[in-house]
DNA sequence: AGCGAATTCAAAAACGTTTTTGGGTTTGGC
DNA sequence: GCCAAACCCAAAAACGTTTTTGAATTCGCT
C-alpha cells in the first residue's frame, strides 16, 4: 500500500459538465438519465443528445457509492482448475451473461484454487460489498457458505442443491440421470451395474446414486447389488475405479460414471486392461463433454442445455435482486445421447 | 432502471465509527490502516485492534471513488465458449490470480461470445473506469485493440504478440515450435509434411507457420512443399481438414497441428479414412491439452507452464500499474512431449 | 532559554454521482 | 379570474473514503 501508483488517466467529463453545456441543472441530467419520469421529453432528447456528444459516461465509483449498489453480481467459481477444466461451467457462464447484462448487471467470475481460497475470496467480496449477489455451485447438502450468507443477507443463488434448499437454485436432474441409466441398461440385458461416482459429499452425487438406487428398485433388483467406486479429481481416476474393479470379484458388465471426464478415464483403463469398452463394457456418462463425441468408443451421455441453466441462473438472481421474496428450485431435464459405449452384454460375460 | 432495487444491506461500522471508538480522528485511523509512516506505532495497534473488534471494512466504492482507482485488472477473453472450451486460459487464469491478489489486486475475468462483444465489454470497462489495466489474448499482427487502449492511456499486456510490439507481452515460443515439429519429423524421415493451421489472423499462426518454413529451409527443404490447410472453431475441423488432403493428391505422412483438438479431430478423421495415426500418418500437436494424453494415439505435443504463464502476465500488469515505464517481451520456452502419435514413416508410403 | 526541525494528529476539502427538498410554472375546473 | 393539481426543475445534502492543510507538540541544538 505504501508503494506509489502512477495511475495516470484521462480526464473525463462529468455530469457537472453535461448540466452546464444542455443549459440544464445537474439534477435534471441525473433524472433524464436514469429514467425518471418527471423529465420533459425534450429535455430528456437534448440532454442526451449533448451526453452522446460528450461520450459521458457515469462515474462507476460514484454512482455506486450513492446508490449503495454494485450492479454486479458475482459467480464464485471453486474448483481445482488447473489441468482438468470443466467445460460445464463455461457453458452455464454464456447463459447467465447474457441474462444479467440484459439488465445492465455485470457478470463477475471469480475462480478459486481451493476451499480455502473460495472462503477467502467470497469474504473479501460479501464484507467490502464488492457485489450485489452470488452465485456458486458445487452445493454440498449441509453447506456452510449457505448459512454464511443467510446470515449475512446477502442475496444468493446455487447452481445445485443442497439438504433445506432454503434457497432459490438451478440443479440438473440428477435422479433422472440416475433412473434412465439403469433402465436403459437393464433393458439392455446387463444385470452387474457399477457406479464410478463423483465424490459424495457433492449433492448431485447423492443424486446420482438415489436415482440408480430407485430404477433398480422400480425393474425390481436389489439396489445393494451396484458396486459403487468414488472417484476425484486428483485422487482415484477412472482408470483406477476399473483397474480395482475388474482386478478383484464380480464385474459389473455396465458402468454408470458420474461424469464424462470419469467414464473417458475408464474407457482408457479398459481398454489397458484388455477389455474393449462399448463392447465387453457397457458405460454411460452424465454431462456430454465436449470430447466425448470424439472418443473410441463414443460416449452415451445425458446432456443438458448449459447455456439455458444459466439463463435461468441470471433470472432467479435478478428477481432475487428486484426484491421478489419467491424461492425457485429450477430443474433442468437432462437428454440421453445415444452414441457407442452403450452396448449389450457380450456373450462371455453372459454366462 | 425505473424498476425499484430493495438493496438491503446489513449496516457496517464506517471510518468514523472507528475513529470515535478508538478514540483518533478519522484521518489518522485512515492513514493509519493504510501504512503511512506519520503514525505512532502505538497508535496505529490500537486503531488495528479497534477495526479487528469491529470487523471494519472500508467502503470499496467510496475508497474507489476518492483514490480514483479500481484496485482491479481485467483479463477479455474472447473465445466462442460454446463447445470447445479452451483449457489454456484457465491454467493462465491461476497463475495470473495469485500473482495479483499477492499485490492486493483482483482480478476480473470477463468472456466475450464473439468480437462484437469483447468490443462492447472492453468499451465499457475502460470507458467506466472500471478497472486499472486490461489484458487480452488472440492478438492479431494489426490489432485494433492495442491502438484502442493506447489512444485511451488505459495500460495494458497481452497475452501474444502483434506486429508492432509496441507494448508488455507474455507469448508462447510459437517459432520454436514450428521449428522443432519440422526437425523431429525430418529426423523420423518423414518427407510430406503438413500443416493443419489455426486461423492465420492470429499472430501466433503465422509465427508457427514460420518456424516451420524456417525449419524447412535451415534442412535444406522447400518451405513451399509443405501443404497448409486452415482450420477454426466453427468452421473447418481437423477431420474435414485430412479429409480433403487425404482424397486429392499427395499426402503428406506427418502433419503439424495448431492445436490439439484440431489435431485430435484429425486422428479421428484419420481413422475414418481407413488410416492409422501414429502409423501411417505422424501427428504433434502443439499445447497439450488435457485430454490429448488420453486420446488414442497419445498424442504428442508442446506443453508450456500456463500458471508460470499467468504470473509473468500479472507481474508484467503490476510493474506498469506501478509506473514503470519498461516494455517487456516474455516468450515461454515449450516443451516437447513424446507420446504415441508421432512415428516413423509406415513402409508403403516410403516407396 | 529560544528557535527550528521533526513528528503527530485534527479539521476540512474533495471525489462525482443520486436523491431530497422545495419552489416555480403550467394546466384545467369551477 | 382563482385555486388546486400536475408537472418540471434547481439547489443542496448525502454517500464514506483519502488527501491536503495547518496546527500543536516534542526534541535537539545553540
Amino acid at each position: 500500500m505504501t508503494e506509489e501508483l502512477a495511475q495516470i488517466r484521462p480526464i473525463r467529463a462529468g455530469i457537472r459538465k453535461v448540466a452546464q453545456a444542455s443549459g440544464f441543472s445537474v439534477s435534471t441530467v441525473s433524472r433524464a438519465l436514469n429514467g425518471y419520469t418527471d423529465v420533459n421529453a425534450e429535455t430528456r432528447r437534448r440532454i442526451e443528445a449533448v451526453v452522446e456528444a460528450m461520450g459521458y459516461q457515469p462515474n462507476y465509483a460514484a454512482s455506486m457509492l450513492r446508490r449503495n449498489t454494485t450492479q454486479t453480481v458475482t459467480f464464485v467459481v471453486s474448483q481445482p482448475w488447473g489441468k482438468y477444466a470443466d467445460p460445464f461451467f463455461l457453458g452455464v457462464l454464456d447463459g447467465l451473461e447474457m441474462a444479467l447484462t440484459a439488465q445492465d448487471y455485470d457478470l463477475q467470475v471469480v475462480m478459486a484454487r481451493d476451499a480455502k481460497r473460495e472462503e477467502e475470496v467470497t469474504h473479501r467480496i460479501v464484507e467490502r460489498n464488492r457485489s450485489d449477489a452470488v452465485i456458486f455451485a458445487r452445493t454440498r447438502p449441509e453447506d456452510e457458505r449457505v448459512d454464511w450468507l443467510e446470515e449475512r443477507g446477502m442475496p444468493f443463488v446455487t447452481l445445485g442443491q443442497t439438504s433445506r434448499n432454503s434457497h432459490s437454485f438451478v440443479d440438473r436432474d440428477q435422479l433422472r440421470i440416475g433412473r434412465e441409466a439403469v433402465a436403459r441398461f437393464l433393458t439392455l440385458g446387463h444385470v452387474g451395474i457399477g457406479f464410478l461416482a463423483t465424490p459424495m459429499i457433492y449433492t448431485y452425487s447423492r443424486h446420482t446414486l438415489k436415482g440408480i438406487e430407485e430404477g433398480m428398485l422400480a425393474a425390481g433388483y436389489d439396489p445393494g447389488s451396484v458396486r459403487q467406486i468414488e472417484c476425484a479429481v486428483g485422487g482415484r481416476t477412472g482408470a483406477d475405479a476399473v483397474t480395482e474393479l475388474y482386478t478383484r470379484g464380480k464385474m459389473p458388465t455396465a458402468l454408470i460414471c458420474g461424469n464424462d471426464v470419469i467414464a473417458i478415464s475408464a474407457i482408457e483403463g479398459l481398454k489397458r486392461l484388455g477389455l474393449r469398452p462399448g463392447h465387453d463394457v457397457a458405460l454411460i456418462g452424465s454431462d456430454d463433454a465436449p470430447i466425448s463425441a470424439h472418443v473410441r468408443p463414443a460416449l452415451t451421455t445425458f446432456s443438458q442445455d448449459l447455456s439455458a441453466m444459466g439463463l435461468r441462473l441470471g433470472r432467479l438472481v435478478l428477481a432475487r435482486l428486484g426484491g421478489d421474496p419467491t424461492i425457485y428450485h429450477e430443474i433442468i431435464k437432462p437428454k440421453l445421447i445415444v452414441r457407442e459405449s452403450d452396448c449389450l452384454p457380450s456373450v462371455p460375460n453372459e454366462a
